[in-house]
Parts: C-alpha cells; structure tokens; sequence
DNA sequence: CGCGAGCGGGAACGCGCTTACCCTGAGCGC
DNA sequence: GCGCTCAGGGTAAGCGCGTTCCCGCTCGCG
C-alpha cells in the first residue's frame, strides 16, 4: 500500500524544504512564504491528497486539538442534549470532541481523567451527577489536579469541586421555585420520588423541594419520601411503591423528568389519570419528552446552553481563578398540575 | 511548570535506560523485563505520575486507539442510543471514540471524514441518512475511499454505501411489516408524514409501506402522503396539513417516533383523540418514548446493538470484502392503534 | 575449561511535523 | 559603493515514544 503521504512528500513534489512546506500550509507566524511557492506547495498537496498527521502536529506543537467530554450514559437525553452543545461549541472552536460514558461505574471519571491525560486534551469537561463519596470525590479531585498541573483545563457541569470551574445547576433554587408554585396552585399533599441515596443532584432538589414546603406549612410526609433509581424504572417503581402506600398525596414531584415519566406510566397502571388523580412534576424540561400526554409540570434547564458555557469557562485560561457560574431553571407549568381547585 | 513527565524522566528515576522502561510498562513482544527491573520501573512512573503521551504512542507504534463516530445531530435519541451503543463496545475493546455532528449539514461527513483521517482514528463510523444527491455521496465515497486507502476501516450504520461494509436497517422490510399488521388491524385509509424529499431512509419506510397497502387493495390517496422534515416539528406540521385536508384517514404513518410523536401533539391540539379517532404509528421503538400516552405502535430497532455490530464489522480487517448485515425491527403494537372494529 | 546459545539491557534511529537558527541575496541610506 | 537590514528559504534539532540492532553476560554442554 502506498501508505499515508508525508508532508516531506509534498516538499518534495513541490520541491521545497519540508520548512517551506511546512509553512505554506500552515501560514506561521510572521513567516510568510512568497505567494509562488505557496500556491505551488499547496497543489503539490492537493495533487496528493496530503493529509496531514494530527498526531504529529500535537507532538510537535506540544498541544493538541481534542476536548474530552465524560457522561454517564449518552443515552440519557439529559447528557445528550448537553453533549449536543459540546460538540457543536467545539466545532465552531475548529476542536474536536472525544466522547467517554462511564455506564454508571463509579470511579469511571477517574479513570476517563487518565485516558484523557494520556490523549493530552486540552480541556475536559464532566457533566453529571457525582455522588456523595468522599473517596471517590477525593481521588478524581486528585486526578483533575494532576490533570491542570501538567497544564490541562477543566469545566465541570452540574456540582461544582474545589478548584475547578463549574457550570452550575441551580438544582436547589428550581426545586425551590417549583415548590413555591405547585403549592400556589393549591396544592398541598405531596410525595417525592426522591433518587437513589448520595446521589448529590437528586438531593438538593428533593431538599429544596421538600424544605420550601415544609416552611410554606405543608410539609412533606416521611412516607411520602420514597428513594429510588434516577431512571425511567426507578421512576416507575418509585410510584408504585409510593401508590400502594395510600397515602392520599395529590402531586408527586420526581427528581428528573425521565423518572416522572416513569412514574406517570406507573400512574396509569394503577388507573390513576394523571392530572385528575395524581399530579405529577420532573425536573430538566428534557426536549423529547414535552410531548409527553398530559403535559409534563417542570423545570426547564437550558442544557444545550451548558455545553457551550462549559466549554468557554475551560478554555477561559488556566490563569483564572475557579469559577463557578450558576444557571438557573425556569419552572414550566403543563397539564400534568392542574390548578386544584 | 514541571510540565509532563516522559519516559525519560521514568527511566532516570528507575536507573534503567529507556527501552527498558518502555519494555517494562508495555510488555514487550518476546522480550521480557527482568521481574525485578520491572517493579522498580513501575514503582517509578507510579511515583512520578507517568501518563504515557497517546500522541507520541500513536506516532511511533502507527495506529492510534481512536474510533471516530459521525452522526447528525447526538440530541437526536435515534443517534444517541447507536452512539451508547458505540462508546460501550469502544470502551471495551479499549478504544475512545472521537464524536463528530454535522447539525443536518450536508457536505460535514465527508469533511469529518478527513479530520479523522488526521487524527489517524482506527476506524469511522457514520450512522445517519444521507440523502439522495449524486454529488455529495459520490464526495463523501472518495473521502472514505482515500481514508480506507491510507489503511483506515470504515462502517456504516443505515444505508449501504458501495465498497463500504454497513450495518444496513431494514427500513423497507419494517415498513411492509408495519402496513400489513396496521391492514390486518382493520384500517383501510392511511395517511403518511413521509419526511423530506430525497430522504433515503425516509422514502424506504415510506415505499415499504405504500407499496405494501396497494397489494394490499388499500392504497394510500396522493393526497394523504405528506412531505415534511424528518423531526418532531415537521411530524407536527406535517400532521396538521394533513388533518386539514379532510381526507377521512384512520391511520397515519410517521416516517420515525419523533415525528410520530410530534404527530400526537398535532392530533390533540386539533382534538382528535390519537387511538380513537386517528391512529398513529411511528418507527425506531425510541426508549425514551415508549411511555408516551398512548403508547406508540412502531417498529423496533435494536439501536444499542447497531454500535457494537458495526465496531465489529469496521474492525473484521480490511481483508475483508465490504460486508453488508441487515438488522431487522420488530412491529410493536401499542394503544395508539387499536384494533378497527 | 572452552565455546556457543540465549537472554537482558543499552544506544540509536525513526515516526511526521514545527520551529529556532543560519545563510543568502536584494534593497536601502549614507 | 559599502554596509546594514530584512525578507525568505533551507538546515537541523527536537517533541516522546517504540523498536531494532547489537553487545555483554550467564548458563549449559561437550
């Protein structure tokens, strides 16, 4: 096979130096090549399909051009809609995105730090739930460091960590402002489909949820609180379960709108309508689902936004401080909350 | 900054030369490392946090450990789903998977095309359908032509290019399938939101099942085969064209879910009850839509399974003739077509 | 005890490219 | 007309690593 061709080939084509060549193509700086031989270089190239080693050009420029983008489960439309604007920020940056999915295993990100390292990405970016695992944190904290000091960017999306930027979500105050709302509506008995336990994003909106209410004098039962997968099934498993407890709650709020789909299908199973019987809100306003019958109450994240947002704090220079910026939602009432009347 | 720790540094620190550092940390092909020797190496890099440069590997092993995976739009389920589907069998077979999105612009593949062949990936996936334009596939055939030249494996996930192996989906036979158990349910007057012109995919699944219904004796009316974009906005103009031209339907056809569920959005916001008074089916089985209400009747793809068959398929070896699988969905038939008393 | 086989380790080269650094020749001011 | 500047082209030194070639040592066998 005639294998890939070299810039020295297309020197040679040319017949320049791999120098000149060098700097035909890729303009340097404030070393201009006469416009003859640039042309000349340039259809040389054409001439072979010369494609240039981007390893090669990472090696020797000492950086490389990849930003690395870690989720859980690109799956999950949450991490997809988020992953949508990385890729389409970075492509607009003339960078390209490697994508890594942990499935869920923690100490994944860790790893995926190291892998990420080794390719000398010149940001990372990590969008999703941590949990509350004080050794895990700790070592990915540890690997993020090391990650920086050797001259790496980070951004995270979602919780923040110390010493590291972070697109925060303003899970508490979302929670909270639905809170407000649902119990403006009138209602007053509510149940939370709350996320599995350490799960921190799951927390603070359970907590905000459940804390607003309480000081609105209509707290949340302890029964009422069922803890859960943050998926699809342990939205739907978490209904059923809080269904058969009987305990007469008149809105349930799941924790992400996968799981209050989940818990609306369980609704349904139980010949409970949706809205009539049982109301029911999530958290995320996640795009494929607003069509969802009835409408699903929730709080809208801006999530393709993130990406974006993400990617500038990262790159925004080493030489800043950590920052954290807050983006909050922005509560969507559907038919899924009727007014109570 | 102390910057990168290389090889070097490892092997001053181990008091051995680099060949042997190197033979230490990747085992070498018949040379083996003195037991001793080699826990000292280790025990360096460890100490030094050695994070071996990808680049540098790549460079002088000449292959890299990257896969590139090209689809229009990762927000997309349909993608997102073939992309988990991907990073899953990448992960596990030790490679990272580079994620390019063309945001529906035509031409992007092939200039991805290239961008991977820089980076050197190992292998190129591009799921997603392309269109019926001479010029753009015939560029886009060259690129891949070039790309698999210089020794680079490629595979498909959709349609079938010539030379290129693919996971081909059986858009046609779905379709045939689907029009004979919608006949077999009883209905006799279809309507189709048929997606844009030229839509490979989309015109398959359309013929499948047009076809399919005039042997049937139950060809569908000119009339009732609407053209509109392949997503959920088009699925909802689409259907309210065609619920506007009073055609008397009782079972429409959306060329994929999220049309079909964009489709349900318009039937509702023109009060016709989607099971009752019009049908509606979709394709793909979308995971995240399978709890819409009514459940959606479709036609199930193994998505997640896509990813990991053309990983394997791209890397059989380029000895190997360019190979074409068919995968086939399944009909589902849910509550948003009732059985036609 | 000598010699050859075999194995472990080191030096050096090459991967493809960028980028100092040097060198040549042209243009300019005095 | 001379020297100085500067533009532009070439040469070569790496970037960090894998790998080949070669040498020295040890062990085994005659």
């Amino acid at each position: 096979m005639p294998g890939p061709v070299t810039l020295s080939d297309v020197a040679r084509e040319a017949e320049v130096s791999l120098a000149t060549a060098s700097r035909a193509i890729n303009g340097s700086a404030n070393r201009t090549v006469r416009p003859e031989l640039r042309e000349r270089v340039l259809a040389a190239a054409e001439r072979l399909h010369y494609s240039p080693d981007a390893n090669a050009q990472a090696m020797a420029r000492g950086r490389t051009t990849t930003i690395g983008l870690i989720v859980h489960d690109i799956a999950d439309p949450y991490f997809s809609s988020i992953a949508a604007g990385v890729t389409a920020a970075a492509d607009q940056l003339g960078l390209v995105v490697t994508l890594l999915t942990t499935q869920h295993q923690r100490g994944r990100e860790q790893q995926f730090v190291e892998v990420l390292q080794s390719q000398r990405a010149r940001a990372i970016l990590i969008a999703g739930g941590r949990y509350d695992d004080a050794d895990g944190t700790e070592s990915l904290s540890q690997a993020l460091a090391g990650y920086m000091a050797s001259g790496g960017a980070v951004a995270l999306i979602g919780q923040p960590l110390p010493d590291v930027s972070t697109v925060a979500i303003g899970n508490t105050s979302g929670a909270i402002e639905l809170a407000q709302r649902m119990h403006g509506l009138g209602y007053r008995r509510f149940g939370v489909l709350a996320g599995p336990e350490g799960h921190i994003t799951a927390r603070d909106r359970r907590d905000g949820f459940v804390q607003t209410l309480a000081d609105l004098g209509a707290p949340v039962a302890p029964g009422a609180i069922v803890e859960c997968a943050f998926t699809r099934d342990g939205g739907y498993e978490g209904m059923r379960d809080l269904l058969s407890r009987d305990l007469a709650v008149d809105l349930v709020f799941a924790v992400n709108d996968v799981m209050a789909v989940g818990a609306m299908a369980a609704a349904r199973d139980a010949d409970r309508e949706v809205g009539a019987d049982v109301a029911v809100a999530g958290f995320d306003d996640i795009v494929t689902l607003r069509d969802v019958n009835p409408g699903l109450t929730t709080v809208r994240l801006p999530l393709d936004e993130l990406g974006a947002k993400a990617i500038e704090l990262a790159l925004a220079g080493p030489a800043a401080e950590a920052t954290v910026v807050e983006v909050d939602g922005e509560v969507v009432v559907r038919a899924s909350t009727p007014p109570r009347a």
